[in-house]
DNA sequence: AAATTATCTACCGACAATATCAATATATATGGA
DNA sequence: TTTATATATATTGATATAAGTAATAGATAATTC
């Protein structure tokens, strides 16, 4: 593993690749392998099956390899930089793994996966039911670069649709994302920052934070301090980090849950009602179509709710605003939700 | 622009300006050899305009900003305008306090003192009329001006005001009399001065002074007024008519002798109004137009006029169809047998439509509030109020519903701002509310409630699905374009109290006297309508928007139609019709406001195409000639001779060159082509109805689809791959559905406006962009529009074909078909081979083989045809009357100009600058160049070349050639080409490949036909950036507040040959969030004066320089040949005229190119340059090891330690701003004093020759400010534009 | 002061993000002299 | 009555929003460390 340090230099030639940062000691790798207790999930490690995506310079895939032991451990990646490096990697004797192998494929793209699994058969993992996290199969990404945030919200709604490689089951994700994106996506009722995403991965997943990086000052993290509390992140230092500048980033574990989900009017629903997330139902519920003031004044009882605003809703609050509104029988045509843009052709 | 010294004066400017700065090379003596001999000599040193106005415009006190401190005016002409709009709604709205002391706030302001008085008198002219007592308004004024304006000087108009008013409120004679001799005698420019004030004193007043009290002269009145007082005078007297000279007798003085002709009395045959008429055709859409349009022949009045015509002149070719469609006018003309009758019919025509001109303006919205009344009153006489009710019995309701609220709303206003003080009593939420009223109420209780209400019902469904929206609008979009037009409206009425204003309290006695009255109110309109500067803030027009829409939100409501989910039964119920939401594009929010679907189906079922703007129509009358910056165009909407975009720096030095009536002769080339009279091709019209009627698709008319249909959803689990795909189609299909919607509306718009204009006769008034292309003020239905609006019109007048008239006719024909790269007499073949074909196309266009349909421009095809089949018909074609505009077109205009400035040869040659016997094709060149490259790299084994060599042709290279004049990049044209390429080659990525490489070679072969051409377009790009990333010494801190570099503020200016200042507007959007109603809008504050965007500056001049060349070129032209009384248009680089009349404008236009070429106006613009931006400071890079550079970190050593903190960019410019005033000032000793001065950049200064230090790239420079510097004009080749008087095809 | 990242991509006519909250600026009120 | 401080309110600025980067890639300006 010492080597892998060596390497470091090496890597800083490789030019900055749109704003990925990874965390390079293997100290904290290993700390975080030990908080995600991932044997209780994965208990049959002959079995299992891991996908890494976007691993970069692989330091945490080698690490995770040698602890988790798994059957098949696939990185995906496209930068020629990383796929030469990764590349010499594997073939490292020091690294002595048998398992790991490397797929070139941009994950960003829907095709890589199609064609690792469906057509080349390079990776086929078990399909489980949704009693359960898949225990066969675990998925790692580095999400951290800009394009990242975006796929990630992408790879949310497949946990919704169940496509993807969410077809195989619950699968889990381990995904390092922008401190900023992490945020986000754990914002809880009431928080500034709640959002549609905050919801839908309360609603799709449970979704915990498992590591991030010091503020400067120690404990300025922009994370509310109940979720610090709760979770108990690991905390490590921006100088483990490469690129050494960039935003930061934080490590989260999604496990996706057993939802049942009425996915396209809860979208709307709460695309709509979170533009106006302080204005109260009662006026906020008007923006939803022709009416909607009067409807859902006439279907909800509950005054308490009517007064309260979106950003401080409840899944399940918003899973009821959503059930009303399937049932409204003047309700707009949901699919004609966009806009059409000003193009004009030759 | 800097102050720098009192005394300069436009004189030396414009020295500077003619002085001659390119020495005269060998070459150009031999070019020139007529310049040496006197007539030649004078004819360029002619001024056209460009003298004169780039002097005033660059005279040392002129600031486009009418101020001298640009730190101040900044902030402060945004405020002065916004507190004009307000100072102008308080008076209209009555509150004279809040008025008071907004006009206290306008005094504060400094830069603005001068024109003070004109607002003071507006504020003055209001107060008096709730004044009963003189001796109060006396008091009034004194007190004003002495103690609360001390600074400010009463004006002859403030003395009219005192004069009107001591006219009005009773008194005794006596007291009267010497209050009106006390204000005569402290005229300040004596009684003509007061006099002329005739938007305050009525035609009543100056009767009272001259008959009555005998204290003025007539000859002091105002000329076109003397007649009428004096008249009035009589008729109040004897009650019985005087023979009369009509007012405004000079331009009507021609057709004195049919007036006497055209007695208005007796047997007027009373014809019976019918309605029904106008319904007839009717598809209920454009009923609101149409009404408007029509509705005005109905008035007894109106029909009384063209009756007595009838009567007197022509009683047998007067003919109403009953039942049928409007008079056509046309007809009537056409079949007029002499010029007399055609004037006496002009004229009566004239009369009859300067009334419908007016009602067309200011009617608008009564007319559709009547027609929506009418609906609703038919329906419930018949007891027909079915759930499915018509639209116009919905507005009629919603309107009903809307008023009160708008009442209610409008009185809390008036309430609020006559209480000023609040209720403490009040929630904070009511508190803030009428905060808020405060600051709209004002614009709100201008405007009657009722048209208030239509105005936004209207333009709510004119709004729908535009913006991209699918059902519905931006609700940002629908606030400002309400309040817009409710700005217009009250503009409009203002414009048309003014006018009556001077004509108010006469006393109509007799026939004559009205139709007198008549007539000057005719003269007036084109004479003295002051045109009001102001605009409301976009802010205020956002909110008055809103308040309105929402009201309407609130009431507007539809019967919908629904599925229970639950029990799958239908139900019923009500909705609001309209409902404000939001939709994401991109991650960003969109305001946007829903139309019901129920609601849309019945518009497009309906097919309304609400409300054309009815100001913006046509106009039956000429146009209002433009005489200022802001007057012309329409008579009460007002129209600005500029479309700046935002851009308040143009319009500054557009009224200073204007007052100083310097651009009279673009004045005049509009007026040319506003004058030009058009009418509706009968023929047509009824072909492209019929066209239109079937619904189908049909050359570019699309088809009508009546609803989107969008592709159902994949299964849940789909890939995502499939879950986008699906996405992309739907958008694709929404696309699909609104392109063809709009396109769809659009030709509707157009038949709707050529129905109601059939048998009209119709002129285009025209404004300028900002470059001075000129383009009619009326959208939808113009001669700018494409092919189908093209054919849709012609000329009023006809003229007889002649035999050259018959042979351009032809040749016209040939054009449209795209046979336009042959000779002439080749094309002129060419129709005569299609005899068969054109006769066929003619008489059966629609069943024959239609060979018309094949031509480029079929519609403009059919009409040519058809006008040459009844030409063929007749025994001798050139007696043929003709109609149809022909046109002569520039080969490449642009590169035309561009070989005249650079003098390429070869490359004049190719755009037929050159006399040749065939026209050149400078794509085919072009291709034929890049072939020869091509060929020469295959040679050398170039592997790419030899693919590609035999595959260019001249549709490859003809894009790229063409938009090479607006600059277009190395990767744009890569894309062009790539779309012509990529049907040669299946892979993408190799299309692309060969795209890049073949661009090159394009790109190449261009510069290399017009090498001083491109020379040129780089200077002028050089200019641009520098100027544009150059700084003004009197620079605001502000600018330096993110860091050491400032934001660059100046944009490039420059004066074009007729004296049009231009400025490029690009600058960074400054764009904030306003709060409304409904939401917060994102809207720009056209008077912020925001960073330049250096880019668009520089991409954009060049083109923007030759678009301002051609424009003058067509100006010229265009005032050449109203001279010769041609019917003239033209877009932009392709003139209309009479086929009989080509060969004048040819001769015309070719006169007046040479005649702008002639000068060299690269020369003449470095000059301006050099002019306008001396003083200015650029940033360099320059060798940190240099002498100078050393000197310079010396000094900066020094004053930073004298300073006691770091020497910024600031400084140093500050420093440099006071050396400069030194230098510049009178006094020798501050001279002496600014000579002595060492600054960086005198440093600079004295080491001479700065571009050898300039260094880029390298890490050893500093960054050092110097004096603006414009690279040298590129050396000129040998093309003599004097040539091209003989080149046949130049322009054909 | 170098390197990464964002923007724009042919001109004109032309047509437009918004909600929310923190932080700053300005106005008003209060208090003390 | 006048000036200084505290509080209230207005204005300004920053940030998040959705969720394929439209099919394509290179130059240049802007920003950041």
């Amino acid at each position: 593993m010492s080597m892998l340090v060596k390497r470091l230099p090496e890597l800083s030639k490789i030019p900055h690749y749109y704003g990925y940062r990874y965390m390079l000691n293997p100290a904290v790798h290993n700390k975080i392998f030990d908080k995600l207790q991932l044997h209780k999930t994965y208990l049959n490690p002959g079995r299992l099956k891991v996908l890494d995506l976007y691993p970069g310079p692989a330091q945490h895939s080698v690490i995770f390899n040698n602890r988790l032991k798994p059957a098949q451990h696939v990185l995906m990646d496209a930068r020629p930089d990383f796929v030469k490096h990764i590349g010499a990697l594997i073939s490292d004797e020091e690294v002595n793994s048998s398992t790991i192998e490397l797929y070139e494929g941009d994950p960003y793209d829907w095709d890589s996966y199609t064609s690792m699994i469906d057509e080349h058969k390079v990776l086929t993992p078990s399909i489980k039911g949704l009693e359960a996290i898949h225990d066969e199969f675990l998925v790692m990404a580095n999400l951290s670069g800009m394009i990242g945030e975006g796929l990630f919200m992408q790879w949310l709604a497949c946990i919704g649709n169940r496509n993807w490689i969410q077809r195989f089951g619950r699968v889990k994700l381990l995904v390092w994302v922008q401190e900023s994106t992490a945020v986000k996506l754990l914002a809880k009722p009431g928080d500034q920052l709640r959002s549609k995403c905050s919801v839908v991965t309360d609603a799709f997943t449970n979704t915990k934070l498992i590591a991030t990086m010091e503020g400067r000052s120690p404990r300025d993290s922009k994370f509310n301090s109940d979720l610090l509390a709760k979770h108990e992140p690991i905390f490590f230092s921006a100088k483990d980090v490469w690129m050494p500048s960039g935003k930061p980033i934080s490590l989260i574990e999604v496990n996706p849950n057993n939802h049942h989900v009425d996915l396209d009017n809860f979208d709307y629903v709460t695309k709509h009602l979170l533009i106006l997330k302080s204005t109260p139902l009662s006026s906020a519920l008007d923006s939803l179509g022709h009416g909607g003031k009067e409807y859902f004044r006439s279907v909800i009882r509950d005054e308490k709710l009517l007064q309260k605003c979106p950003k401080d809703l409840t899944v399940e609050e918003f899973m009821y605003c959503t059930k009303l509104f399937d049932l409204w029988p003047f309700k707009p045509d949901i699919y004609m939700d966009f806009i059409d843009v000003f193009q004009d052709n030759d | 622009m800097l102050r720098y010294s009192s005394s300069s004066c436009r004189f030396a400017v414009l020295k500077r300006l003619n002085r001659q700065i390119r020495p005269v090379s060998h070459t150009a003596l031999l070019r020139k050899p007529l310049n040496l001999d006197g007539t030649r000599t004078q004819s360029s040193n002619e001024d056209i305009g460009f003298l004169k106005s780039s002097a005033v415009s660059m005279t040392p006190g002129f600031n486009p900003f009418d101020n001298s401190d640009a730190v101040v005016q900044a902030g402060e002409s945004r405020s002065i305008m916004n507190l004009w709009s307000l100072l102008e709604a308080c008076l209209h709205s009555g509150y004279l306090d809040r008025a008071f002391s907004i006009l206290k706030s306008l005094y504060g302001l400094k830069s603005h003192r001068n024109s003070f008085i004109d607002d003071y008198n507006k504020y003055l002219m209001k107060f008096a009329e709730g004044v009963t007592d003189l001796k109060v308004l006396d008091r009034k004024v004194f007190h004003d001006l002495q103690k609360n304006f001390p600074a400010t000087e009463y004006n002859d108009k403030t003395l009219a005001i005192l004069l009107h008013n001591a006219l009005k409120i009773p008194t005794t004679n006596e007291s009267r009399s010497e209050h009106c001799q006390t204000y005569l005698k402290m005229a300040v420019s004596g009684y003509r001065g007061i006099m002329s004030n005739v938007d305050i004193l009525t035609v009543e007043n100056y009767r009272t002074l001259v008959h009555d009290l005998k204290l003025v002269e007539l000859s002091y009145l105002p000329v076109e007024l003397r007649t009428l007082v004096d008249a009035a005078d009589h008729t109040t007297e004897t009650a019985d008519s005087a023979p009369i000279t009509p007012v405004g007798a000079g331009n009507m003085s021609g057709t004195k002798k049919e007036d006497t002709g055209l007695t208005l009395d007796r047997d007027i045959q009373s014809l019976k109004k019918d309605a029904s008429e106008l319904l007839a055709v009717d598809t209920i859409g454009m009923k609101v137009v149409r009404h408007t349009l029509l509705g005005i022949t109905l008035t007894d009045d109106h029909r009384k006029q063209i009756s007595e015509f009838n009567f007197n002149s022509a009683s047998n070719l007067l003919n109403f169809e009953e039942g049928k469609e409007n008079i056509d006018f046309f007809e009537i003309h056409r079949l007029l047998k002499t010029e007399d009758e055609r004037a006496a019919f002009d004229k009566a025509l004239d009369t009859f439509n300067h009334d419908r001109q007016h009602q067309l303006e200011n009617r608008a919205t009564d007319a559709a509030k009547e027609r929506w009344k009418h609906d609703f009153e038919e329906a419930k006489a018949r007891g027909d109020l079915s759930i499915q009710k018509k639209l116009n019995i919905k507005l009629w309701e919603w309107f009903n519903q809307m008023l009160p609220l708008v009442k209610e709303e409008v009185k809390r206003c008036t309430d609020i701002a006559n209480k000023a003080v609040s209720d403490p009593s009040l929630s904070s939420q009511e508190k803030k509310q009428n905060k808020a009223r405060q600051e709209y109420g004002p614009y709100l209780t201008l405007v009657d409630p009722e048209k208030m209400c239509v105005i936004t019902i209207l333009e709510l469904l004119k709004l729908n699905s535009t913006g991209g929206v699918i059902e519905g609008m931006r609700t940002a979009r629908a606030v400002i374009s309400v309040g817009k037009a409710i700005e217009m409206e009250f503009r409009a009425e203002l414009l048309l109290k003014n006018e009556s204003h001077v004509f108010k309290d006469i006393n109509k006695k007799s026939h004559e006297f009205k139709l007198l009255v008549q007539r000057a109110r005719n003269t007036f309109r084109s004479m003295k309508i002051e045109e009001s500067k102001i605009l409301w803030p976009q802010e205020a027009r956002a909110k008055i928007g809103s308040i309105l829409i929402s009201m309407l939100i609130h009431v507007a409501k539809v019967k919908v139609e629904g599925v229970d989910p639950v029990t799958s039964q239908k139900v019923e119920g009500e909705a609001p019709a309209f409902s404000h939401g939001y939709q994401y594009h991109n991650g960003s929010k969109l305001g946007v406001l829903k139309i019901h679907r129920s609601l849309v189906h019945q518009l497009n079922g309906e097919r309304l195409v609400a409300a054309v703007q009815p100001q913006l129509l046509p106009m039956l009358v000429k146009p209002r000639p433009w005489k200022s910056w802001n007057s012309g165009g329409y008579y009460y909407t007002q129209s600005t001779l500029i479309r700046s975009k935002d851009s308040p720096e143009q319009v500054a030095y557009l009224k200073a060159v204007s007052d100083a009536s310097a651009i009279d002769n673009v004045y005049r080339g509009l007026n040319v082509l506003g004058e030009t009279s058009w009418t509706v091709n009968r023929k047509m019209f009824n072909i492209m109805s019929h066209v239109w009627n079937t619904g189908k698709p049909f050359l570019d008319i699309p088809g009508n689809e009546n609803k989107l249909v969008l592709t159902p959803q994949p299964p849940r689990d789909a890939d995502p791959s499939v879950h986008r795909q699906w996405k992309l189609k739907n958008k694709e299909l929404a696309n699909e559905f609104s392109s063809n919607r709009s396109a769809r509306c659009d030709a509707n718009y157009k038949l709707e406006i050529a129905r109601a204009f059939l048998g009209e006769r119709f002129y285009f008034p025209h404004n300028l962009d900002f470059r001075g292309r000129a383009y009619p003020l009326s959208p939808h239905f113009n001669h700018l529009g494409n092919d189908m609006s093209r054919g849709l019109m012609m000329f009023w007048n006809g003229k007889r074909l002649g035999s050259t008239g018959f042979k351009w006719l032809k040749v016209h024909l040939s054009n449209l078909f795209g046979f336009d790269k042959a000779p002439l007499d080749e094309r002129v073949a060419f129709a005569e081979s299609h005899v068969n074909d054109i006769k066929d196309s003619a008489e059966n266009p629609l069943d024959g083989n239609g060979w018309w349909k094949k031509a480029d421009k079929p519609w403009q095809a059919l009409a040519t045809c058809i006008e040459l089949n009844e030409a063929l018909k007749m025994e001798n074609p050139h007696d043929f009357i003709s109609h149809v505009p022909v046109h002569q077109d520039g080969t490449c205009n642009g590169l035309q100009h561009y070989a005249a400035l650079g003098g390429d040869v070869e490359g004049a040659t190719q755009v037929n600058l050159m006399p040749s016997d065939r026209p050149q094709d400078v794509y085919s060149h072009v291709a034929k160049l890049v072939v020869a490259r091509l060929e020469r790299a295959a040679a050398k084994g170039d592997e790419m070349a030899a693919i590609l060599k035999d595959k260019v042709k001249r549709k490859v290279v003809k894009q790229t050639v063409m938009t090479n004049v607006y600059g277009v990049t190395y990767i744009g044209a890569t894309h062009q080409i790539d779309k012509q390429l990529s049907s040669v080659f299946d892979d993408h990525k190799r299309s692309y490949e060969m795209s890049k490489y073949l661009t090159k070679h394009v790109f190449a072969s261009v510069r290399e036909l017009f090498e001083g051409a491109h020379l040129i377009q780089d200077w002028l790009g050089e200019c641009a950036k520098r100027i544009s990333k150059s700084i003004r010494l009197d620079i605001d801190e502000k600018a330096f507040k993110n860091g050491n570099k400032p934001d660059f503020m100046s944009s490039v200016i420059w004066t074009t040959p007729l004296g049009l200042p231009i400025v490029q507007p690009y600058r960074e959007n400054g764009k904030k969030q306003v709060a409304t109603n409904l939401q917060t809008v994102f809207i720009s504050d056209p008077f912020a004066v925001n960073p330049i965007n250096a880019r668009r500056q520089k991409a954009g001049f060049p083109p923007n320089f030759i678009h301002s060349l051609d424009a003058s070129h067509m100006l010229l032209s265009a005032a050449r040949c109203g001279d010769y009384k041609l019917d003239f248009a033209a877009v932009h680089d392709s003139y209309w005229t009479h086929a009989s009349d080509i060969d004048t404008m040819n001769i015309l236009l070719r006169e007046q190119f040479i005649k702008l070429h002639e000068v060299d106006l690269i020369e003449r613009l470095k000059n301006e340059f050099d002019e306008r931006y001396k003083n200015y400071l650029q940033i360099l890079k320059i060798d940190k090891k240099s002498e100078v550079a050393c000197k310079i970190v010396t000094l900066r050593k020094e004053l930073s330690q004298k300073l006691g903190r770091q020497f910024t960019l600031a400084d140093e410019i500050y420093m440099e701003k006071k050396r400069v005033q030194l230098l510049e000032s009178e006094d020798p000793v501050e001279k002496a004093n600014g000579a002595a001065m060492v600054t960086t950049v005198s440093l600079i200064g004295e080491a001479g020759d700065v571009g050898s230090l300039e260094k880029s790239n390298d890490a050893s420079c500093i960054m050092v400010l110097a004096p603006l510097s414009l690279p040298q004009i590129p050396p000129k080749g040998d093309f003599d534009v004097r040539e091209l008087e003989n080149s046949k095809y130049f322009f054909s």
